[in-house]
DNA sequence: GAGCTGATCTTGACGCTGGTAAGATTGGGT
DNA sequence: ACCCAATCTTACCAGCGTCAAGATCAGCTC
């Protein structure tokens, strides 16, 4: 499992194979199978893994922003793309779904944890400022897809031209800030 | 070509191999190889095809949208959300960048061409409106993460939920609407 | 203590895959 | 008539996921 992991950091998720798996835990090459039953139980498994340390990583950030709901959503981009910058491996994982299988019960309740921390990024503004239900979840569904959007963008290396561009010694950190105070989502 | 194609959009993208190609194709199975090299080629050839119809639907989206800076951002946003949704296999192989050959000439040509039509829709806006560079930058990367983000997750069947909560019979174009309208980017 | 049982792993095989090499076929240009 | 480049076929290799059969072993029951 920790091996699973080290290779898929190390060589990418196409190198991730059950029998790569094997030889890095010293094993026979059947033994990860039996494990898990087939190559998607351990993808779905290691996407478990990543889904509770990003709801964990989302859920901490948001605590230390305090009660302010503009800075809760920041702190949870933040939290969303230095979560996929430090993982990229896992979080390309995470949301290849076509090779995870949603009814795992390990991947079922990670990836509703996950949701609930993030669906508190954008609870406590729906609370101050009640709205009509489609508004609501565009505001969701905006907040979201900006940060989703950026961080896949980002680890892809498709804004590095975008960055390069930028005036002085700035990298994707000030992108970032830049785009959530450019992008008012909400206001 | 074709029949990778073919393939792709209905099999999906992990069942788009060089033998099935082959196979599909009616020719031997090193053929498809002997074309293109290898798979990675194959695939490069399929996603510059995809890239060039892309780039033709958001130009053409955006020519008949005028030319008011907003009209053109949202028609950017809605022709690269229906393209996605039209062709979700061609849309997720061309984001799959690790199995690309970036320096393969159609496929650079073709990403080019597809980004200076991107570009098209956050250019009349600086002009009209002149910013820092950092702030250009950030208004093009908001805008880019946010359709590419919605592309992404609703593709993936991510918004399912968020749709299903809406009143009435709204789908996802309601909320695609509501999405670019309550994300005023850079306003 | 003897025997069973379930979990864990090994071994070996199957068909699939991408990739390579060598040769056949063919159609146009000199 | 000749050649040559493109296209395809055939045959083979290693790697992959998956399955079936058996080995090993710790822990529990009688």
């Amino acid at each position: 499992m920790s091996a699973a992991e080290r290779i898929l950091e190390r060589d990418g998720i196409q190198a991730l194979t059950l029998r790569a798996t094997a030889r890095a835990a010293g094993v026979s090459h059947a033994a990860p199978a039996s494990h898990f039953g087939d190559l998607t139980g351990l993808l779905s498994e290691l996407a478990a893994l990543g889904y509770r340390r990003f709801g964990k990583a989302v859920f901490e950030a948001m605590e230390a922003a305090g009660e302010d709901p503009r800075a809760r959503m920041k702190a949870m981009g933040r939290a969303y793309v230095g979560f996929a910058r430090k993982h990229p491996g896992l979080f390309s994982l995470m949301y290849r779904s076509e090779r995870l299988d949603p009814a795992r019960p390990a991947l079922r309740d990670a990836i509703a944890e996950a949701r609930s921390a993030l669906r508190a990024a954008a609870s406590a503004r729906a609370q101050e400022q009640p709205l009509p239900p489609l508004q609501t979840a565009a505001q969701s569904a905006a907040l979201w897809a900006l940060v989703h959007g950026f961080a896949v963008l980002l680890i892809d290396g498709r804004l590095s031209a975008l960055i390069a561009s930028l005036p002085g010694e700035e990298g994707a950190d000030t992108l970032l800030e830049a785009v959530l105070a450019t992008a008012r989502v909400g206001e």
